[in-house]
DNA sequence: AGTGTAGTTTGACGATCGCCGTACTACGTC
DNA sequence: GACGTAGTACGGCGATCGTCAAACTACACT
């Protein structure tokens, strides 16, 4: 637990691997990403942030697989070109709402849960609730 | 409690004043607004709604008014013009957050508090719960 | 009828948004 | 080194957004 950050506690040092170990998993390593800071997260930008579709199946997705801790962006396969993607991720990690770390060739990206949770305590979890029940109401899958 | 819908309750019947009274009240009549039927509302447009501050702004101060149960919309007194603010309160009608009815020359506003609970139970105040932390955290006075 | 108040409508503006394709970089593997 | 994979950066496109000013409508009051 010192090579890697956790998605409870994302602090975006770059770290750069000091003690390669021969593990199966590649190490987060060279790229760094900005995130920010905890105090730094504005209400406006997440809600603005889940507003959109894509953005919220993501959101939705990363938090129903949130034990796995890390997804890499591949997995979500949206309907979307690759650019695009890129730039939803990127919405996501700069508001606040995700952390991603590089690892081999994969970025992986989890909830910051923690930090989400102290700053507007029950807001990610009624969202989630709320866009559950409205996927149920609509009857559709996800779209 | 037949002339005028109930913020808890409305309904978009135009219903022109068929019995005068002479309340001191004027009544609602004349122009009808459109509100989109509580199954009809979109999670992604009230995210959408609240993410911009001064609308933000506006339903706080709905919410902190709620048992007054209307509010006309020049006692909010933004600091944008009045065609924006048009645009502003048309916005959260149209996704369905707040409810409007014409009565004399003022337009009258109030939340829907009952649809959106029922839609999405705890999502509006764990948002204004948010909304109320972050001004504090930040020290500003809703800016 | 005239005046004032409250809000609307229209059209415009610059900024941002979501989306794309193309060209590119970084990494792992053969 | 060559190749494939994962994701980025750069522009560009049309659509939407927040904002405004100007002209307008609806109502109340004198």
């Amino acid at each position: 637990m010192q090579t890697q950050t956790t998605p409870t506690a994302p602090q975006s040092q770059p770290q750069a691997s000091s003690q390669p170990q021969a593990s199966s998993q590649p190490q987060a390593s060279g790229r760094s990403l900005e995130h920010p800071r905890r105090e730094a997260i504005r209400l406006e930008d997440v809600l603005h942030a889940l507003s959109d579709p894509m953005r919220m199946r993501v959101v939705r997705t990363l938090a129903e697989e949130e034990e796995t801790c890390e997804l890499s962006c591949s997995v979500f396969d949206l309907p979307v070109s690759k650019s695009t993607t890129t730039h939803h991720f990127r919405v996501l990690r700069e508001c606040g709402v995700i952390h991603q770390i590089y690892r081999g060739t994969a970025k992986m990206n989890a909830l910051r849960r923690a930090d989400l949770d102290a700053l507007f305590p029950g807001l990610l979890d009624s969202v989630l609730a709320a866009a559950a029940l409205q996927e149920g109401r609509l009857g559709g899958d996800r779209g």
